[in-house]
Parts: C-alpha cells; sequence; structure tokens
DNA sequence: CATGACGAAAGTGCATGCACTTCACTGCTT
DNA sequence: AAGCAGTGAAGTGCATGCACTTTCGTCATG
C-alpha cells in the first residue's frame, strides 16, 4: 500500500535503494553476519517485489556483503580473519593513492567540509554505536570522491564497506576517539605536508584501527528484519 | 526449445555462464566499446529468459564492463582516456601487492604453470587476435590467484578486465611481443629477486603496457550479437 | 530418551505477461 | 531538401505464478 505505482517523482531506482539501506544496516552493525536476508522479507520490508530484492542481493554479493548460495537464503556475509587482513592490505594500497593523488592539492572548502565531518565524529561519540563507524567510513569515502575518480571511487567505497563489516563481525566495540584526532593529523598532512608522507601516515592509520579490532566477535540470530531495516527504508 | 527443464548435469549457475561469456567476448575484442546488449537477444543467444540476462547484465554493469541506463538498451562500457588512466593506477597499485605476497615464495610447479601461460602466449603471437590479449590477461590472474587470497583475486580480475577492454578500446593493435619477454622476466624476479625490486618491474610492466596503447579508438556499428556471442556460449 | 522418516511450510529459480518508455521510420509541412 | 509530428515496433521495468529445493517440526520407532 505505501508502494506508488507511477510514481512521477524521481525515483533513482528502487533497487539501489535496497542496497543503500543494507549497507548502511551493515556498517551500523544492525545488521550482523550470518544475519538471514530472505527475498520476500527483504521486499516486504521496502515495498517491493521479490524479483527487486532479488536483484539487490545480486549487487551486494558482488561487493562482498551478502553470502549467495544456490537455493539458500541469502546471508549477511561472515569474512574470517584472513579475509579481513586481506581487506585492510587492500585499502591500504587503495587508500594510499586517494592521499597520492591529493597532497597539496585540498581547497580550503574541501578542507573545511572534512573537517566538519570530523566534528560530527566528535558529537556522535557517545550516542548510538553505529553512528561513529558510519562516519568514519563517511570521512575516507569523501576524501576519495575528492580526488574525483570515479573508479578509484568506487572501489574505495567497496573496501571501505566490507571492511566496516568485518570490524562489526570481529573487532571489540570500537575505540573511535583516537579514530578522530587521527582523522585531523591527516587532513593537516595532507593539505600540508609532502604526498609520501601523507600516504604513510593513511597506512599507519589504517593499521592502527585493523590492529585495534581483533579478538571478538559476537553473534545473534532469530532477530526480526523487518523492524531492524525500518530506519533504512528512507535514505 | 533448446532449454532443457530439469537438466541433471550440474549446471552450475546459468548466469554466471552468460557473464563469463560476456567477459571473454569483451577481453578478446570481439565485442567493442557502445554494442548493443539487448536483454532478449542475449538471453535467446545463451537459451535462457531475459530475466537471468538482465542479471548478468546487473552483475557486469557492477564490474564496469557493462553501461546500464534506465529504460536504455545495455550497452558495453566505452572508459574515457581518463577512465582509463584511473584502472591501471589501480591495477599497479594492487598488482604490486601480489608481487609482494609472492616474491620469493613461488614453487616450482606454479613457475612451470607460469612459463607455459607464456609459451601459450607465444604460440597465439599469430594467431586469432584476441587470444593474445586473453591469454596475458590470464597469466596475470594466475599471478593474483596463487597468493591464495580471494578478495585480491577478486579485484585484480576485475581490474584486469576493465583493463582490457580500455586496451581494446582505446589502444592499438596490440605488440605482444615485448609482452612475452617482459612475462619472462617478471617470473624470473619473482621467483628470485627481492620483494620490491619484482613490485617495480610488474609496476614498469604495466605502466609500459599502458602506454604502449594510446591513440586510435576505433568503431563498429549494427554487427550481429548472436553470432558474435556463438564462439562464447559453451565455456 | 534418542533417532530417524516424513510431510507441510518456507524459500529460491526462473519464465512469462503486461504496462510503460524509447527508438526508428514514415509521410507531412514549409 | 530540411525539418518535424505521429505511430508502430522494439525494448525495458517489474510483479506474479509455478516448479523445485531446503528446512523444520512432528511423530513413530528402536
Amino acid at each position: 500500500m505505501t508502494t506508488r505505482k507511477t510514481a512521477s517523482r524521481s525515483e533513482g531506482d528502487r533497487m539501489s535503494a535496497i542496497c543503500h539501506g543494507i549497507r548502511r544496516a551493515i556498517i551500523e552493525g544492525a545488521l550482523f553476519p550470518g544475519d538471514r536476508l530472505p527475498e520476500d522479507a527483504l521486499g516486504e520490508s521496502f515495498g517491493v517485489s521479490r524479483t527487486i530484492a532479488r536483484h539487490a542481493l545480486g549487487q551486494l554479493a558482488a561487493e562482498g556483503l551478502v553470502d549467495l548460495r544456490r537455493n539458500r537464503i541469502a546471508t549477511v556475509a561472515a569474512p574470517t580473519p584472513a579475509d579481513a587482513r586481506d581487506i585492510f592490505d587492500i585499502r591500504v594500497a587503495l587508500e594510499r593513492q586517494v592521499v597520492g593523488h591529493l597532497a597539496g592539492h585540498l581547497t580550503d572548502a574541501q578542507i573545511r567540509e572534512l573537517k566538519d565531518i570530523v566534528r560530527q565524529e566528535h558529537d556522535a561519540r557517545d550516542g548510538p554505536e553505529g553512528a561513529s563507524i558510519r562516519l568514519a567510513t563517511e570521512f575516507h569515502i569523501r576524501l576519495a570522491e575528492m580526488t574525483g575518480r570515479p573508479i578509484l571511487v568506487r572501489y574505495v567505497t567497496e573496501i571501505c564497506y566490507r571492511a566496516g563489516l568485518s570490524l562489526s563481525s570481529l573487532g571489540r566495540p570500537h575505540s573511535s576517539e583516537c579514530a578522530i584526532s587521527e582523522h585531523l593529523q591527516l587532513i593537516d598532512t595532507i593539505a600540508k605536508g609532502p604526498a609520501d608522507k601523507a600516504a604513510q601516515m593513511m597506512a599507519d592509520h589504517l593499521e592502527a584501527v585493523a590492529s585495534r579490532a581483533l579478538l571478538g566477535g559476537q553473534e545473534a540470530r532469530g532477530r526480526d528484519l523487518v523492524s531492524i531495516l525500518a530506519p533504512y527504508r528512507g535514505d
């Protein structure tokens, strides 16, 4: 009933709306590795048919966020520690490139925008726990977008989401405090410092994030998908 | 009629069969950037319904090999020179990692396998023109697979196909001769040499391939999709 | 009490049908 | 001859339906 048939408004692909919703739910830790994602529940939750939900799951599987096995219910992907190691190595390589392209070329407006994200990170310090991870991720993605290289952006975005999933799966609760000051330092060094110093700082930052997250790994099962996804329907 | 209903034989996902077919057709230059890929023609060509063809196109679009615009016929992606530059930069970063993991750890069997691929490249020197590009690509993908890191493999594979598409789109006919000797040198250095030397050689090799391919850019239109894809149905 | 068989319920795999959009072509106007 | 509206054909977007597979609870049996 909530679905409008010939919606005159720009409806920028309902499939990507599902993808966005699930990505966010994953990155914020609302969805856990192993959680089931049945096509009809998904479709119902977003007000579309199974066909579209299925298509969305295919995309998410291609991004490595969802496990898709034939004749089986799709699940949120469960990265192994080896996967996580792999993901962070690749992430370092890609974000080094980002920093390399950006070093010394940040405009004042860009610096302001980045600092604003960090400020939001600061404000979310003791709000809902997922928000800080999402903001930290957004920082890195915005950084990539500032290079103006769409393909690099795509890969950085994807690997950031995978890293976020790995963290929520294998990491401990998250110590956001340090990431904030590191992000501020990063902005400064990218703006001023020589490219290789900035790249190295990025690599160190990511290594720190990765190693800060070891141990742990909780499980949760049988929670209600529709209520989990409810906040992620809109945007 | 050609479709068998309950095919008892292992049919490892018919969708990925389409993806494989199109990827190969693209990498071998049988499909050109801008070529149309209508869902029903695709489905008919592979003996499946539009549903599956559509799904396959979605995957290929996620990989950047296909352009998908709402209400429009899918086309083979047409990378711009800027895209190509971007793609090769990322490729260098990723393949540096591959070499870094592999340096000094190649087994004799692996060295033999790699040399065998290069031998095939040599044999295909003046065979069908697409074959040498495919083999060169296979060399790099096998190299990645030898790291045993599935996620790295996925990204390297994807970026290799994109690079292949860029080459077929923007490159000149291809001078395979040099790539062959460079591949042989690479094997040696990865097997023996220090990691950073091998990584640098890989970077240089890829830069050489990239810069060898500038200029050019031909167009072809209105060719018959079914006959183009016929050789790519089976495997 | 454990165990295994069976059957219904839940879920996926896929083709088909219909509404809507875009495309290509025709013939009319200037 | 150059544009341009109109119109059928071609193509996509999506929901639905049916066959098949998996899952899970139930009950009979050792």
